[in-house]
Formats: structure tokens, C-alpha cells, sequence
DNA sequence: CAATCATTTCAATCCATTTTGAAAGGGTTG
DNA sequence: CAACCCTTTCAAAATGGATTGAAATGATTG
């Protein structure tokens, strides 16, 4: 049974984190090879990857590329070979904080962009509105705000959970969870 | 011009929304759905969310239905008329708290599990493993650890900043945020 | 610089999810 | 209870995204 408990731990995790990776908007290959070079620790290689995973030379490069896009991953080389190797960010901390800025960029961002837009048009056109209107104008610009606010927020707390950095997040939450019973 | 501004309000944000929802693991019509909900803060039937959406009655019926099974909306009447209508929540705050209460459920949990599992399963493997592989099974469980424990402290923020409530949390917030500059 | 090895690209294919529309189901009304 | 209205269901079709594999590109070596 050697080493079958390490195959089968890789196995299950590895495929887990690739469904929870399909939900979250992210292919399922690529959280899978996220998860395998997470789990495993050390450098693997295209073909390690495919050979574990299944998947096809051009699916890996791919994939293996995107995970890197991400800042997940770095290509790296291991001496005497001449192939490339990659290895991933070894604190799931980090993980968060690289997937957060990059969600940030990738999702935020955009929505922030199109309520600024809705909300300076609605203000625009308040004028040549009627009294009824002007009424559902202000409606949704309140409820854009709203969202508008609630970014906010999120953001700041983010900032503020980001700067503060792992370790001492820990003990706080620690703390404030024997307050909390 | 009339409408039209108030038109454009609603379909550009309905269009990020359901944009952002689909990369975020939710179907783009629900995710529409739940947008057109939202920002128009009234009741709406099928009929309405088919023609503003320009999409069919099933398509319409399901994804209202999911919508509704998440809680972001509830089934509501208009007096006088037969149909089924729909409203949402009206603050983002709620939303926030369902949608991560949702998914949270559906996917933070089974990622528990399974963490628990894969660490158990290294336990038991262990006696049977020579020294090299002892090494690296305890390599795969600290980090998953690791993920557990930073799980475990998202979660507790999370209970945290949802048990202090949206006007309070936006103080806190506002007040750190001027500490920070 | 030819040979070899590694990586990337991309058109074709595959697959899963979403969407449709028509039929079935349920309820209400005169 | 028959006619009507609304909702749900579901098999079939459409769509969009992921995957493949082979060819092109790039890099290293003797």
C-alpha cells in the first residue's frame, strides 16, 4: 500500500478543489493543477501534470500558463533538465491574497465601472424626466448607491484584513472568538 | 426620451450582473434575473422578466425558481391579478449574507470535508509508511492544515462582520480607514 | 547548423450546461 | 365541469467553453 495514501490524498483533494474551482468561474483543469502543485510542494513538469491529471499536452501548457497568469504559480527549472518546471505558493494565505486581487481586477472592477456609468446617466437625465419618473430615477440610483457602498466597505475591510497579514488575523479572530461564546 | 434613460439604467446593469454572475459559477439568466429584481424593486411576473430579458418561459420559470431557492427573492401577489410575482432583496447587505450563507453551503463545506478526510486518511497511513514517505505525508498534511486553518479564520470573520451588522461594520470601517491614511 | 527535445498554438472536436417550446399539470372561475 | 389562465416540466436543440492532437515554433546541444 506504500505509497498509495499519498496518491489517493493527492487524488482526492486534487479533485475536489478542481469542482469547487468549476463553481467559483475557474476551468477545472486549472484548479486542478493548481491543487496538484499546491498539494504535492515541489516542481513538476508538463508531463508530470499530464500524467497525472489526464489531460493533453496542449490542455496543460495552457492551463499551466493561466495558473501562472494568475500569479499561483512560477515557471522554475530544475538543474539538469532541460524542461520547464513549475511550483506553486506554499501558504493557502497567499493563495487568498493573490485570488483576491485578481478577482478584484477581473470582476470588481468592472462593476464598479458600469454603476458609475448608470448612476452619472440616471443623473443626466433626471432633467427631461417627469415627476414619476424622477421618482424611480432616484429609486434606482439609491439602490445603486447601495451596492456602490457595500463595495466600499468591502474593500476597506479587505485592505485592512490584507495589511494586517495572516498571523496577527489569527490571533484576533482567536481572540474575538472566546468573546464571541 | 422619456423611458429610455431609465431603460438603459436597467439593462446596462442587468448586463454586468449577469456578466459578473457567470463568472462567478451562477447561471447569466439568473444571475440577469436576480439584477432586474433588484434594481427595479418591484414585483415582477414571468411575463415581464420574459420580455425584458427576451428570454422563454421555461428558461424564465427555472432560473426564477433558483432564484428564489437561493433567497434572493420571494414569491409575492399583486391584488387583482392571478399571476405569480417575484421581488428581491432590497439592500446589498442581504444579498451579501444570503449569497455567502449559499455558497458557503454548496461549497465551502464539502472542501471541509474533504480536507478532513484526506488528513485522517494520512493519520492512519502513517504506520505503514517508511521514513522518506513519512516526511512527505507530513509535508501534504501541513498544508493542509494550513488551508483548514485559514478556512477556520475566514469563517470566523465572516460570523463576525454578518453578527455586527451592516450600519455598524460600515462605521468601524470609515472610522479605521481614516486611522490607515 | 542539423538534430533533438520542449513548448505553444489553434482548428477541429467534444462535452456540459443552458435554453427552448410544446405538452402536461394545477388551480380558479363562471 | 368545462374553459381558461398560469406554471412547471422535460426532451431536444443550441450554445459556449474546454479539450485534444498534430503541426509550428522555439530552444538547446553536440
Amino acid at each position: 500500500m506504500s505509497d498509495d495514501a499519498l496518491q489517493r490524498t493527492r487524488n482526492q483533494f486534487v479533485r475536489r478543489w478542481g469542482e469547487m474551482g468549476a463553481t467559483w468561474g475557474i476551468s477545472r483543469t486549472m484548479a486542478e493543477i493548481h491543487a496538484l502543485l499546491f498539494i504535492t510542494g515541489k516542481p513538476l513538469c508538463t508531463d508530470d501534470v499530464m500524467q497525472q491529471l489526464e489531460v493533453s499536452r496542449g490542455n496543460a501548457s495552457m492551463n499551466l500558463r493561466q495558473v501562472v497568469n494568475w500569479g499561483l504559480a512560477r515557471r522554475t527549472h530544475v538543474r539538469g533538465d532541460r524542461k520547464e518546471y513549475f511550483i506553486s505558493d506554499q501558504s493557502a494565505w497567499e493563495m487568498f491574497e493573490t485570488i483576491t486581487r485578481e478577482r478584484h481586477r477581473r470582476e470588481v472592477e468592472p462593476i464598479i465601472e458600469t454603476i458609475d456609468d448608470c448612476r452619472s446617466d440616471l443623473a443626466q437625465a433626471m432633467d427631461a424626466l417627469d415627476s414619476k419618473q424622477k421618482a424611480t430615477a432616484e429609486e434606482y440610483d439609491r439602490r445603486l448607491k447601495d451596492i456602490q457602498d457595500f463595495i466600499s466597505a468591502m474593500n476597506a475591510l479587505l485592505n485592512i484584513v490584507m495589511s494586517t497579514g495572516s498571523k496577527r488575523i489569527a490571533k484576533l479572530l482567536a481572540a474575538a472568538g472566546k468573546f464571541a461564546q
